[in-house]
DNA sequence: TAAAGAAGTGAACCATGATTCACATCTATT
DNA sequence: AATAGATGTGAATCATGGTTCACTTCTTTA
C-alpha cells in the first residue's frame, strides 16, 4: 500500500463537512428546506456538486444533518430553562422554558420557520418529529414533576406537553409562513405565557 | 355557428367534475396528497389523463378544491358548535366546538392527517392556512364573547385562538404522521378539553 | 519519483410526475 | 347528414433536481 489518510488530511475533511454544513444552514435560513439543493449547496461552497456526495451519502441525510445541527442548541436551551441548577418552583421553570423558546425562535426568523413549521420532503419531516418529541419530553418531565408537587393540577403530562409545543409551533412561528411578519413578534410574548401558564398550573402568574 | 353546451351538457360536465373531485377526496383520504396524482386519478375516475386538465386547470387548483371540499364541512361544524341555536355559556360552547373537532379528527383519520399535518407543496399549504384561519377566527371571536361577559379571563383572543388551533393539531392529528396511531385516540379528548378549559376559562369544567 | 488510495469534477443519467398537443370522438345545431 | 364546437385520448414533452461515474487531480507512502 502507499496511502494513508492521515491527521491533517482527516482535519481537512472534517473541515469541509462542517464547511457545507455551515453553509447548507445559512441556505436554509434564507430559503428555507425548500431552498436547498445539491447544486445550489455546492456552487455556495465552491465546489462541484458530485464532491458533496463525497461528504454525504444523499439529500437526506444531508437534510437530517441540518436539521440536528439547527436544533440541537435550541433543544438545549428550552431544557435548560426547564431544568436549571439553581432549585425553582415549577411554574417559573414552565416560564423561563416558554419565554426562552419564544425568544429563540423570534431571534430565529425564517430558519425558525424551516425546521418547525416549512412544508418539507418525508425524510426531513421525520426528523423534525425527533425534535418535536424532544421539546414535548422536556416539557412532560416538567410537568410531571408540577403535578407531583400540586403545584399543577392533575393533568396527562403527555397530552399538556404535545399542546405546548402546538401553541409554540403555531403561534410564533406559522404566522412567518404568511406574510404576518408584519406584526410585532415581541409582543406575541406575553399572551402565549400567560396562555400556558392558566393551561398547566391554573393560574395567570409564575 | 352549430353548437352549443345545453342543459344537459352542463350537467354531465357538472356532474365528472364532481366525480374526479370525489375520486381525489378518497385517494387523499386513503394515502395522503403524497398520493394523489393525475394519471392516478385519472385511472381511478376512468378517464385519460388529459382530459382532467378540462376539469382542472392545473394540479394546484385542483389540490385546493379538493381541500375547500374537505374542509368546509369540517369548519362548519366547528362553526355550528360555537355558535349554536340555543343560547349557551361561553365555556359550554367551547367545551362543545373542541369535542366536535376532535371526535371529527379521529372519525377522519387519515384524511384529517391530510388536511391538517401532512407536509404538501406550497400551493396547498396555502390553501391549508386559509383552514386554519378560518377555524382560528371562529375561536377568536366565542372568546372574545367570553372575555366581554366575563366568563373567561382578560386574554388576547387572536393569541388564544391560534393557540388552540395548534393544540388541537398537534396533540390529535399529528400522532397520525408517525406510528403513534396504536394509541387510543379517543383517550386523549378528555384531556384535551380540559387543558383547553384551563387555558381560555381558567377552570377545570365546563 | 512512482504507485495507490482519496478527493474533486461536472456532464450525463434517472426518476418522478405535471402538462401539452395533435388527433379522434362526441353533441348540438342547421 | 354536414358542420362547428366541445370533450376525450394518451403518448410525448418538460421541468426539476437528486444521483452516478469515468476521469482528473491531489496526498501519502515506499
Amino acid at each position: 500500500m502507499s496511502y494513508r489518510p492521515t491527521a491533517k488530511t482527516r482535519a481537512r475533511q472534517k473541515a469541509q463537512h462542517e464547511s457545507l454544513l455551515k453553509t447548507a444552514v445559512s441556505i436554509v435560513a434564507r430559503d428555507g428546506f425548500h431552498g436547498l439543493t445539491i447544486s445550489r449547496l455546492a456552487r455556495e461552497t465552491g465546489i462541484a456538486t458530485g464532491t458533496v456526495y463525497k461528504y454525504f451519502d444523499s439529500k437526506a441525510h444531508l437534510c437530517a444533518e441540518v436539521f440536528r445541527r439547527a436544533t440541537e442548541r435550541e433543544v438545549d436551551m428550552v431544557r435548560a430553562a426547564s431544568f436549571p441548577d439553581q432549585p425553582a418552583p415549577c411554574r417559573q421553570r414552565l416560564t423561563d422554558a416558554v419565554t426562552i423558546f419564544a425568544e429563540r425562535a423570534i431571534l430565529g426568523g425564517r430558519l425558525a420557520y424551516a425546521l418547525i413549521a416549512e412544508p418539507v420532503a418525508p425524510a426531513v419531516e421525520q426528523e423534525r418529529l425527533i425534535y418535536r418529541k424532544a421539546y414535548a419530553g422536556i416539557f412532560e418531565q416538567l410537568i410531571e414533576e408540577g403535578v407531583e408537587t400540586n403545584e399543577f393540577p392533575d393533568q396527562s403530562p403527555s397530552v399538556s406537553a404535545a399542546a405546548l409545543v402546538g401553541i409554540l409551533a403555531e403561534v410564533l412561528v406559522a404566522p412567518l409562513g404568511r406574510g404576518d411578519a408584519a406584526t410585532d413578534q415581541s409582543l406575541l410574548i406575553d399572551p402565549i405565557r400567560k396562555f400556558c401558564l392558566r393551561a398547566i398550573a391554573l393560574r395567570e402568574t409564575a
